[in-house]
RNA sequence: GGCGGGGUAGCCAAGUGGUAAGGCAGGGCUCUGCAAAAGCCUCAUCCGUCGGUUCGAUUCCGACUCCCGCCUCCA
């Protein structure tokens, strides 16, 4: 079914059509961190979005090239590496790090390169070079070399193809007015910025004078030396719309003279508890936070997957213990599905698979734009109705196989995977041992006793037609 | 002030010009010695408010209202 996605440079669905003439191979950027702290739910909220279309894309069968940037040199960045009294390298190699282990553990697929900014000077350098011969960048008294809007403007090009602009109507200036930058017009953005005391030791030398790059212009540089100078999807959360991914069309249609990108994907932002997250309201939480409070990065993933990427979503705590209810749900009609499969295997039945009810309407909901929420109910549904079969015995072990195959396909796409068998101690299987035998003295009061003494540690005992089952809380 | 997105059950959330998916919570029931974070069933005469168009609107149009975002670092 042709894949449909809601893109920003028209503001309305479309099919989705690679540029390859083998349409297979798709090239997609996504607007990584900039690692100056912990990333945020919210954050988390994008990066999610980012392997869904991954992963859809993928499902699909096209051969994604997934690129995501890591920007490690920029205005916040420099002010605490010099408050920290540290080094670019160390302040951000930290960030960095904590940001690829919380995407593993929410687990999103490993983008298939991470460039980093500071590793691509000479690219953004000959970039600038390309937009200054070109006439539609000027280095300033200040030494900083901007993007000139008007000129760009001038020889005929697009300023504002993301969102309705009226320059004279919008409060730019307010802010910008204060600043010491010597732009000929307010609208204009910087793509070097010369070096000034307080960068520290975080400036390189370019022909403009020594200085570092300015926010824009690292994803432009990047994308193009990663995807070429147009490619597929280039993805961010709708923040990024103006004016990050309105310069980066700027400046790479600017240098290149060709279409940059064909479909802007943007996800919506999320409130936590029904408002906007601050840390003063205390509904500010990082990956790490939630954690610490015991969930899993599976149950902050599938919460996070509940709702459709361009509706703002209302992040709540009792959303997520709801959600690890309805993983469980899923685990249980999974791990009876695997035990009535047996030994066979599930990869035999791979291919019919994609003929099953379950498969079928899943990929319909994911083509529709990415209908998330669709998705779900088809696989509600299927749990529903495979619970009524496993409960009458009337599904035997290679049809369970099969429909075990078409889960682990619409899983390849959700990522949820199954929970972790918990490794059950010593200590809990003696209980439970204990148990069953002064059940079978018909000792009830002694084994409600023992089941009441799992459950304070942590564990809930299931008496099932084949014995007792296990399950950490 | 300009531009844009929303208000659907206790909570979260899809959706459609023809009578409201799914999840959580709640209720009922089943298996069970009793249970269960086990399973099944059930749960919105109604989709912010008021008008209009229509045989018919939650869905289209208008007004009002409340919330959120961008315009400035921001996922």
């Amino acid at each position: 079914m042709a894949l449909k996605l809601f893109n920003t440079l028209t503001r309305s669905v479309h099919e989705f059509v690679p540029l390859d003439s083998q349409k297979k191979k798709v090239g997609m950027y996504c607007c990584g961190p900039t690692v100056y702290d912990f990333a945020h739910i919210g954050n988390w909220r994008t990066f999610v979005f980012a392997d869904l279309v991954r992963r859809t894309l993928e499902f699909s069968d096209y051969d994604v090239t997934h690129v995501m940037n890591i920007t490690d040199v920029e205005d916040k960045i420099i002010k605490r590496v010099r408050e920290q009294k540290t080094t670019l390298r160390e302040f951000t190699g930290k960030f960095e790090t904590a940001f690829l282990e919380d995407l593993k553990t929410l687990n999103c697929l490993p983008p298939k390169q991470t460039p980093r900014a500071t590793e691509h000077i000479p690219e953004i350098i000959a970039l600038i070079e390309k937009l200054v011969a070109r006439g539609v960048a000027y280095k300033a008294a200040d030494g900083s070399v901007y993007f000139s809007i008007e000129k760009y403007r001038g020889c005929g090009c697009h300023y504002g193809q993301l969102l309705k602009l009226n320059l004279d109507e919008m409060r730019a200036g307010e802010r910008v007015a204060s600043d010491e930058y010597e732009k000929e017009s307010v609208a204009d953005f910087a793509l070097w910025k010369a070096r000034v005391s307080d960068d520290g030791e975080v400036f390189w030398p370019s022909p403009f004078g020594e200085g570092r790059p300015g926010w824009h212009i690292e994803c432009s540089a990047m994308s193009i030396k990663a995807l070429g100078e147009t490619f597929d999807l280039h993805l961010g959360g709708e923040d990024l719309k103006f004016p990050h991914h309105e310069d980066e069309i700027a400046q790479s249609e600017g240098a290149t003279g060709k279409p940059f990108v064909k479909f802007w994907l943007h996800g919506a932002h999320l409130l936590v508890e029904g408002k906007k997250m601050s840390k003063s309201l205390g509904n500010f939480f990082t990956l790490r936070d939630l954690l610490a409070k015991g969930f899993t990065g599976r149950e902050v993933r599938y919460l996070l997957l509940t709702a459709h990427y361009r509706e703002t979503f209302n992040f709540t705590l009792d959303g997520l213990a709801g959600a690890k209810s309805a993983l469980a749900r899923i685990d249980e009609c999974v791990g009876k599905l695997r035990d009535i499969a047996g030994d066979f295997k599930t990869s035999e039945f791979a291919k019919q698979a994609t003929d099953s009810l379950l498969v079928k309407s899943f990929s319909a909901a994911l083509a529709d734009d990415l209908n998330i929420s669709a998705a779900w109910a088809s696989v509600f549904e299927w749990v529903r109705e495979t619970n009524k079969h496993i409960a009458d015995n009337s599904i035997p072990d290679h049809e369970a196989a099969f429909a075990l195959a078409a889960w682990e396909k619409v899983d390849s796409v959700l990522g949820v995977g199954v929970k972790a068998e918990a490794e059950v101690p010593a200590e809990i299987s003696a209980l439970a041992d204990e148990r069953t035998a002064a059940k079978k003295a018909k000792d009830f009061k002694r084994s409600d006793a023992i089941r009441d003494e799992l459950k304070v540690k942590g564990w809930v005992v299931e008496d099932t037609p084949k014995g007792i089952k296990l399950k950490r809380i």
